[in-house]
DNA sequence: TTAATTGCGTTATGCTATAACGTGTGCCAT
DNA sequence: ATGGCACACGTTATAGCATAACGCAATTAA
């Protein structure tokens, strides 16, 4: 009986949402979130998506964008720079074999697109950062 | 009138996407090149993406997840690392105003990122790196 | 020749995401 | 309190992206 990590102000739909993907191994796209909802009365995709805006609005979910698919924030609160979920930008590292996939926060990366923008002129709002490939296990 | 700049082996139906997508100043989603080409007998999506798919394979066609579209690559031949179209990780600008796409190269980044990786044992196939905001045009 | 590979065309289908409508609820400035 | 606003919600319909599965033709390798 894991208890589920929901932050305070969040609402039923979004609850509902944030624990499905906090327990899951995998990714999960909105429609198989939707598919393990309709037992709490959940019958439309809308549901879903208007659930995850407002999750990864807050940072607490991240969408996979080689993936179409979302997983809940593997920091438990601010494990190394801002506060909260304010940290910059997040990268992420899929297993295309086993679907595992690993969060991960490199400063040196992050300061070296942002000098690019910069030097551009670029005012960046959300940056992906996705590696697929084989994690160690399915390597071998 | 310019001068289609595929690569000889191209088939047909791969050169004309090429070439339209060459010619485009924004991505195109799979949809809009198959409007594009409906004059040349293209009649199905498949159609599109088979020939997608090779470009890219080719690595002269680059795929935006963040956008479910493509461009042709940027890097007219060997402009920086290895031969050809061989170079390591792009990284894409994407204007969220104006829709215009700056594709870059950062040995920098890549190395972080590969470090990162051969510290887990993971083996990366493909890596995103897009940067979503405002152009100095558009931000001003 | 035979078999394997690759590209092609077509139909059908599945997955992902949003538009547009209306309802209800809480808040708070008037 | 009441009117207005912001926000979440529910529903139906539709739009947009991608692939499965079939069969055929051309090319190449054994």
């Amino acid at each position: 009986m894991n208890a589920p990590v929901s932050s305070p102000s969040l609402t039923k739909n979004q609850t509902l949402v944030f624990d499905v993907l906090s327990r899951s191994e995998a990714p999960m796209s909105a429609y198989t979130i939707l598919d393990k909802l309709r037992d709490h009365g959940f019958r439309a995709p809308l549901q879903v998506y208007r659930a995850l805006d407002k999750l990864t609005e807050l940072g607490i979910v991240h969408r996979l964008e080689s993936l179409n698919a979302f997983v809940a924030c593997a920091h438990r609160e601010s494990t190394c720079c801002g506060a909260g979920h304010g940290h910059g930008t997040v990268a992420f590292a899929i297993c295309e074999s086993c679907g595992q996939v690993s969060e991960f926060h490199d400063h040196e990366v992050d300061h070296r697109l942002g000098d690019w923008a910069r030097g551009r002129g670029f005012r960046p709002a959300k940056t992906t950062i996705e590696i697929r490939g084989l994690c160690r296990g399915c390597a071998a």
